[in-house]
DNA sequence: AATGAATGAGCATTCATTCAT
DNA sequence: TATGAATGAATGCTCATTCAT
């Protein structure tokens, strides 16, 4: 969920030519809107954050943000689905490689920490300004938001059938219970003061989780 | 959390001469605006809702909204302490009966998610539109939410020198995760389809939560 | 122009008991209105002062002010009204008593230094807030303003009849002349920082009037 | 203070390309609004205009009043900003041909009836709307109006340096009292249904002042 | 007569979006 | 592609006025 300089399909883009790379510039100007939303939107909220400062932070003009997005809310959904789509990629990836269902719990909640902690204006708009609207939070559900909480519930029905965790719990609770403990813990992070360290929040969380749900 | 009919103090109301009643409106044409604000801002958000919405709903003109309240944000924050201030108090009163951390803990719970499920509109204001910028954030949570957190913080510190959890974990840790999955609970039960029972929730996360701090 | 205790009739005023008086208060809620008016149009002018805040300074409550006055603007309007029938029956009074032209002219000039002089807040509604409309301008023109105008037209033909003024000039221009000349001063008077004495402008006024007017 | 089409200079206008002139409202969206403001406020007052008014009048979008002026209140500062800019430049040079200061004198009453006199709106918007609010005629005053009261009595000096105008005057009050009796000509134009010319009383105003200022 | 809670029309200003260049 | 001037719909809030008590 951190900033891995993923390179979203832009339909709109010509056909790749950022190999010769005319401007270095070139290929990047829709990645610029969307770097310089994050940071606008972490600063006034969504709702006060002007496409007019989005465009001044990109340093490009006002329109030039409806060449590459169809409108505000747009660029907030592609804010989301970049990053999730990212972090879900990179996440199976490891993941395949572990074999303990612990091991791969351990792994998720320290991706998603280390992500989250790694940019602090994204996980702001995470955090805050994704859900500042029900319909919003509908389609985060619906999207990639699922597909995470999948990713967490398998693992625990694996752990599950190799006797590690117990077989009387949901699952799916299970999944939302570690999901939303690790949640607060960046949702705490971001409203701080004090600016600790995310990433080993992730050991606390696991141990009472892993304990709790352990036959 | 639900609604328990608290009788908010309005300075701007007259000594209560309930008794000969010459109306029905007369004692809450302010608790019928907050009514109405949180099903409006239930439906449609905060930033997408209208005073004159609120207005409407709650069968007063537009103008009479600023009677009882400073502005549209006024409107929200009040929402926010009155149900807080209400939960709180009505918490400790039910908690100090109690003796055993564990059953202490249980009670919060339940209070919780029996609170949140009575009042869908209200669980979605708390849940979705109180979220919806850092700046509210941040004053949520100097305001009552810290002192919640509290609560149960000082739970787990009575179960651990009562050596029923174990001591080395930090029991503000070990506070916002359980906050983190119960609230978690509410979230997807608002997101959800399905019209399932809140409250038995309540069970599952204890369970997990308790099996994992217990020595 | 000063405040000289006018009793000015209002038709809606039961009839007078202002002999026995109940309460002293009783005959003057008028009054204390149109003094509370004058003052919070001095301070905010008209368009930014509320009836709320005219009725609060009178210590009455809103709905009260439009028991005496059919709305705003004519409380404005009365202040005008009455003011302006003061003066003038008052300067008609003393300047019967009066032969020489001249004389006339100084003992209107003085009077209306002086009238202004004595209330800086009656001085400003009628140099500022009078104006602030061509409707009311007019209006303002067409009642006592003419008839004042028409006084000072009237002495300096009395003093061109009795050839010491000039009779070329027309009476007319030059009882604006003369006018425009007191008005400046108390103008210059109010938007001054420095908080001299009106009245004796009138003197300088006057002499290069009457040398500029005489044969 | 008529109009001479004034260039203001515009800095978000580009640097004028008016030699092609793709469509002639390039040059002058802004003096556009400004006219519209000085014919909207002169028929309905500053208070009882409307931005949407002004924008109508002007041809142009509601929103586009604010492209070229902070809010409302600024639109009327220009106009006097303008117009006072205009008439002291112009003046300033007319006078400096000029030797006898009864002839200065002379000029400028001419310029000021004759500025006045050939745009009603415009001397309206000067008699009655500039006039309106206390804290304007404070700005009005502190500036433009008080470097024109100085230009009059800079002369009067000269005069009574040359032995023309009497010593023991006061040079500021005859400067004010000129300035009322031209200021009251004005006034008394724009209120009269009588549509005169304006310009010829500065005649005899002179005639007045003159004889009533010489030694 | 007096009150002041309630009303609701009215308006300045903002800002997402478009489009001619 | 890129620009940014222009648009105009949308809305929070104010406040003169009314009227039930």
């Amino acid at each position: 969920m951190g900033k891995h300089e993923i390179q979203i399909e832009n339909p709109k883009m010509r056909s790749v030519r950022s190999t010769t790379s005319t401007r270095s510039t070139v290929p990047d100007k829709r990645e610029a809107i969307l770097r310089a939303a994050i940071k606008v939107f972490a600063s006034n909220g969504y709702f006060n954050s002007k496409v007019a400062d989005i465009a001044k932070e990109a340093g490009v003009a006002d329109g030039t943000v409806y060449l590459y997005f169809k409108n505000k809310d747009d660029v907030l959904h592609s804010i989301f689905d970049r990053t999730m789509a990212q972090f879900i990629t990179e996440g199976r990836k490891q993941l395949v490689e572990i074999e303990d269902p612990r091991e791969k719990l351990r792994k998720i909640a320290c991706l998603h920490l280390e992500g989250m902690g790694a940019d602090r204006d994204l996980a702001i708009v995470f955090q805050v300004e994704l859900r500042g609207s029900t319909k919003f939070m509908e389609e985060f559900s619906a999207a990639g938001f699922a597909e995470y909480l999948n990713i967490i519930r398998e693992t625990i029905e694996e752990g599950q059938r190799k006797k590690i965790f117990r077989k009387e719990l949901s699952a799916k609770v299970c999944a939302k219970i570690l999901y939303g403990g690790l949640d607060e813990m960046v949702t705490n992070w971001i409203l701080s003061k004090r600016r600790y360290k995310l990433a080993p929040m992730a050991e606390t969380v696991l141990d009472i989780f892993l304990k709790g749900v352990s036959v």
